[in-house]
DNA sequence: CTTGACCCTGACAGTGCTGTCAGACCCTAC
DNA sequence: GTAGGGTCTGACAGCACTGTCAGGGTCAAG
């Protein structure tokens, strides 16, 4: 299918479409007159890069965990980073969540300081 | 003072004391020979914003909320939005919480299928 | 009067996307 | 064969800072 199928389908703009392209998470075939050419396996990363993305994760994690979930089996040698990124992402999250309790704190003293 | 002993004092890059001016949030004295003068409210001026700042607050809505917190009396007549400004932010964190929290939800949840 | 530390302005870079526009080609249908 | 819609590439813009560099004044001390 050509990318503006693509993206009705995904919900992903065409433009970024291109840009995961551009980042190395996607590599469609050309038509001869060098259109984009997605299938069903692209159509699925697509939707895999939404949800990590969802996650808060960046295209540049994502792109390290692709060649994992790819597949069906999280096993897969080349994976064995799996744990390690995913792991140190949700830490990264608790890290941000410490952050913002404490902004949260900060404004709710100033909140009620004003009575 | 001159910029750089304020930046000294307030841990505040000298960069970010010229950043500050130039979106409004302050206004220092010049010298005859053009150096920015810093007197003792600006300095004061600093660590609010450093404040504020430090609890994920834009330097736009920071120039709101300054003239407000600038004397010791929140109750003075052009701070109306004071409150509404501040709930706003603590909401805003709230949200913002909560999506973290969500992603976390998500990565872990990845994790544990992974074992 | 020169040196060195400090200050000035203006501008470019980088982050991590995301939109939009320009100029041009492709394709289908009427 | 031409109109309309889709696609291509490349580039600029914006967010909210923050660092850094260039080119050029200022000032106090020796």
């Amino acid at each position: 299918m050509k990318i503006g199928e693509l993206s009705r389908r995904t919900g992903v703009s065409v433009r970024m479409l291109r840009y995961y392209e551009a980042e190395g998470l996607l590599a469609p075939q050309r038509t001869d007159s060098g259109y984009r050419d997605y299938g069903q396996p692209e159509e699925e990363t697509v939707r895999r890069i939404k949800m990590l993305g969802a996650a808060g994760m960046t295209l540049e994690t994502i792109q390290q965990l692709l060649p994992c979930v790819r597949n069906n089996d999280p096993e897969f040698t080349p994976c064995n980073n799996l744990r390690r990124i995913l792991a140190q992402q949700v830490s990264l999250i608790d890290e941000r969540i410490e952050t913002l309790s404490q902004s949260r704190k900060i404004l709710a003293g100033y909140l009620s300081s004003v009575n």
